[in-house]
DNA sequence: TCTATCTATATGCGATTGCATGTAATATAT
DNA sequence: ATATATTACATGCAATCGCATATAGATAGA
């Protein structure tokens, strides 16, 4: 009974159909809001424009094949791939589809559970993986590290971590194409 | 020839194959990056999906709208509007195919510029945006701004507004549904 | 004026996304 | 042990996106 209270509520509350529950937002933060929005959008199809046209697929692919490679032989769970990385799960389930037609990833059955599978990053990822590094740092120095000092990265890293909360963040440091992490 | 040689270059150093120019970037740089895309995305999927649970159209609509409504009367030519927003010409072209067919905007045709025309907010886009706006609202509330303190939040927007330089961003401060702004 | 170029918007098409659902294997309950 | 629910992943379909290009009006040049 209480529970089923409590659901209702909280759908309702989803509506904004709660008045009582809806203090206004202070103008300070609906901007916060709109820059995210703005800002996020504006550099990432800035960067992923940069990556096209130097003939690479697009970032999701990217991100793929560093969990994979980090995930070595023993590969991954699109589970987990799914919890290390934004996607959907569908959305997952066709990416692969595609990284797997141009053998960048192998699907390998999984011995523990039947319904499951093993993703490995194979040998073509890998070089992809390589290869696109220099592009996407590039990339990245270009449409946001050169707006920032290395202090106000530091203190954006900060802030925009409590905005993810329970997300595993990438810890960066051993990206490929770096000599020396 | 200078001319030439420069647009090469940059040609080049947008696909990352000019090591000199590549310092590598610090990883708190980096860090931020991965930060900026997994933030932005949980939390805009987040508010989107709460939207469309609640039986509104997508976020890019309000905008339309906003920015429609700030114009008034004399409305905005598509160009103009795809500066406020950040949207592709030719999304923005279907965006308002869609939005016209729900009556909530109207086109009509340019009197300065034939190959132009007008938009203008239409009575039932009023009422969307004045009925949206108490859900999303509450959305941003419950996925952003209960995650930052208000000092958290100003300060964040000021380390966005750099990341989207020429771009006017919205200012807030008379939003619908805020009665007293 | 006539032609070439440019600008504002639209559109065909293939790729991607989201939603709902399908399928097969596992876990749970009785 | 059998029925039921749940989990892991796939897929049909409609909506949307991105790219390239079309179209039609404006502008510039000769």
């Amino acid at each position: 009974m209480y529970l089923h209270i409590v659901v209702k509520i909280d759908t309702l509350a989803k509506t904004g159909y709660i008045p009582c529950m809806r203090r206004p937002l202070p103008d300070r933060t609906i901007d916060a809001w709109a820059r995210l929005l703005r800002a996020s959008h504006s550099v990432l199809t800035a960067v992923e424009s940069d990556l096209k046209a130097a003939g690479y697929p697009p970032l999701a692919w990217y991100d793929v094949l560093l969990e994979l490679k980090r995930a070595g032989r023993d590969g991954l769970r699109p589970l987990e791939l799914q919890s290390h990385m934004l996607l959907a799960q569908y959305n997952l389930s066709r990416l692969l589809d595609r990284m797997e037609k141009e053998a960048c990833v192998e699907r390998r059955p999984c011995p523990d559970d039947g319904r499951g599978q093993i993703v490995v990053i194979a040998p073509e990822g890998r070089q992809l993986l390589k290869r696109m590094w220099p592009a996407y740092e590039a990339a990245i120095g270009r449409h946001f590290a050169a707006r920032l000092s290395a202090d106000e990265a530091a203190r954006l890293a900060r802030l925009l971590g409590k905005l993810s909360p329970s997300l595993a963040v990438r810890e960066s440091g051993n990206n490929p194409g770096r000599s020396r992490g």
